[in-house]
DNA sequence: AACAGCCGCAACCGCCACTGT
DNA sequence: TACAGTGGCGGTTGCGGCTGT
């Protein structure tokens, strides 16, 4: 690959994990806790990257992960996401309990894109299913000219909201947040979809330092929508309804930081 | 049975934002 | 303000299993 090392790799295991070094791992995150991921090999006992213990315990050893056997419901949900999102796979993860960034990417990569691909394949049907497989996000501000693969195939039009996700943490108070309230499930065509909707304090500070919309801890209270009529609009609007119901015109870039208070 | 090609997924990489000094 | 350290993200790679010949 030719890249240099992020961190010395000498001495440093590489490639796939032992089970002797998941169980390492577990149990010293398990006894002491997350984070500290540079130094973890060293306390931990690993010859590891801290980068490679973190990414090991994310997508694969956590106890919440929820692995293989993507259902139809979380496909298309992943599909609609991605469709308002683009490839910001942790966003979008963030909206599927026990799925992982990683996993959702890869499963774009390798199956869905097949399979939409396969399903735009009727000339009258491109367009359409073009602007189901569209990356937005990666249309507006990729980082180089050359459009990424997917924007290659699909060539799709759509609002341009980020490439990256920004981490807007800076809170002017920040009162302990109160359990949310009970899940409310959304009714998704057949199956219930869980929410794990936000936990957004007052007096939060959006990236330009102004007041978030005030959601005070408000929740879905309307609007079971269908997931098979989910779509960019219905979901801005059942946003809209459901949460922003006080706020100025939601646009794209509000809902966004909104979806972001909630990853 | 042996080989080649394909495919899925785990892991690695560089980049960037955030935080503390 | 500048800088270094750290954490997190999305893109990419390559290994290993599976399938077809």
């Amino acid at each position: 690959m030719g890249r240099s090392p992020c961190c010395s790799k000498e001495g440093l295991n590489r490639g796939a994990w032992t089970a002797t070094e998941d169980r390492t791992l577990t149990a010293y995150i398990n006894a002491n806790g997350e984070g500290g991921w540079r130094s973890l090999p060293k306390r931990a006992g690993l010859k590891r990257c801290g980068k490679s213990c973190r990414l090991r315990w994310l997508n694969y050893l956590r106890p919440d992960i929820k692995r293989g056997n993507i259902s139809h419901d979380e496909e298309d949900l992943i599909i609609r996401l991605h469709n308002l999102l683009g490839n910001r796979w942790s966003l979008i993860a963030g909206r599927l309990p026990g799925r992982t960034d990683n996993e959702i990417k890869n499963y774009w990569n390798t199956t869905l894109i097949k399979k939409l691909r396969a399903q735009r394949s009727p000339p009258q049907a491109e367009h359409k299913a073009i602007s189901m497989i569209g990356t937005p996000a990666s249309n507006g501000e990729h980082k180089t000219t050359d459009p990424p693969p997917s924007a290659q195939a699909t060539g799709s039009q759509h609002h341009a909201i980020r490439t990256r996700a920004i981490r807007c943490t800076r809170a002017i108070v920040e009162p302990p947040l109160p359990p949310p309230p009970p899940p409310q499930n959304l009714q998704t065509g057949g199956e219930l979809i869980e929410y794990a909707g936000p936990q957004i304090s007052n007096n939060v500070a959006n990236c330009d330092g102004q007041e978030a919309p005030s959601i005070n801890g408000d929740y879905p209270a309307t609007g079971h929508v269908p997931l098979e009529e989910m779509n960019e609009t219905t979901m801005e609007s059942w946003l809209e309804s459901n949460y922003l119901a006080e706020s100025a015109a939601l646009d794209l870039e509000s809902l966004t930081s909104l979806l972001e208070e909630w990853a």
